[in-house]
DNA sequence: AACCCATGTGTACGAGCGTACACAACATCT
DNA sequence: AGATGTTGTGTACGCTCGTACACATGGGTT
């Protein structure tokens, strides 16, 4: 067999996990199907994760990290005195806009922490994050609410398949900032 | 064998494919384990739902029907000018300290929605139908804004595992109607 | 009474699953 | 160079799953 001392098979496994649970989402994650998008043997998979708990909070912590990126790249949230609301509003827009499988995968794996306890710290890492890189423009408690508020939203779209309105977030959001303390 | 036409075997069905989802998750629900909790042969289940889809929207149905009913029952939404922010923080707080398995169990039914399309429309209509409480005392935009917070408030509680914190709740459903047409 | 079809029952098949384990190969340390 | 432990590989076991299907039963219609 060639592939020998791979030291980045680990790293693999995570991106395929990712990518099996965008395509057929957390229900069809597996030691296998794992292993087989990877293009690694089964026994590699169960190697470097026990669990398919541990393999889901790789991913999930994976997949926060990239969003931190992304919005640190996507820059915006350091204007000085932008209207923050309206600017929250146009990025769930674009994020809501783009592939729906990149939304569904990040909340997939968010929202698994409802049932497994291993994931929700990183859950909470996340949400910590998010308000993190709101503070400097708001109070903590604010900050906190927006990302309560975005994710309502969020799931309103997600869940029922309306339609997102962004002049609707924007106002919400709008009402949240509007009681914080200045 | 004895138990021949059983009138109520389908709704039997559904409260048994709804206990299964309470202490096993959406991860244990089989027709095989449905059928177990039901007492009833494999091939039932099969008849009576032919996907597991089918049962999961009954299910979730009949969750949402029973929150509308224990709403309805406990009454206080409908007084006449109190404090409705105070009001939806301490329902919140009522509800997420209960026993966790009964909030876990609606809104694992209602998070399925993001991957199972056939749940969104049974999502949307309980969406619609709290908004619908709540008409009596605000404008739909701000009912449906309710609903929102209200969903991020909990999922932030469920997913993160920090504490409620019912005067946080009040403050933000505060804002939110602080800026509600009038 | 005869018929028919919705309902109920039992069993079997093939597929996918987690897990376990024995063995191979290589990196590293002594 | 040789020992050692981490990493990689292949295979097999026992289990649960959805699905399918043949057959039993009995209520409702004609």
């Amino acid at each position: 067999m060639p592939r020998r001392h791979d030291p980045e098979r680990r790293q693999r496994i995570i991106d395929a996990a990712i990518r099996v649970v965008g395509s057929k989402g957390i229900a069809g994650l597996s030691h296998r199907s794992v292993a087989a998008e990877a293009d690694v043997p089964l026994g590699s998979t169960t190697y470097h994760f026990r669990t398919l708990d541990e393999l889901m909070v790789a991913a999930l912590r994976q997949t926060n990290e990239g969003f931190a990126k992304m919005v640190a790249s996507c820059g915006g949230l350091e204007d000085p005195r932008a209207d923050l609301a309206a600017e929250l509003a146009g990025w769930i827009g674009e994020w809501l806009s783009g592939d729906r499988t990149g939304v569904e995968l990040e909340y997939e794996l968010y929202l698994a922490a409802l049932r497994r306890p291993a994931l929700r710290p990183v859950a909470a890492e996340w949400a910590e994050g998010v308000a993190e890189l709101l503070s400097p423009r708001t109070d903590p408690v604010t900050a906190r609410a927006l990302v309560a508020v975005v994710d309502g939203i969020c799931l309103q779209v997600l869940l029922t398949g309306v339609p997102y309105d962004e002049e609707y977030a924007r106002e919400l959001l709008g009402r949240v900032l509007a009681g914080a303390a200045d």
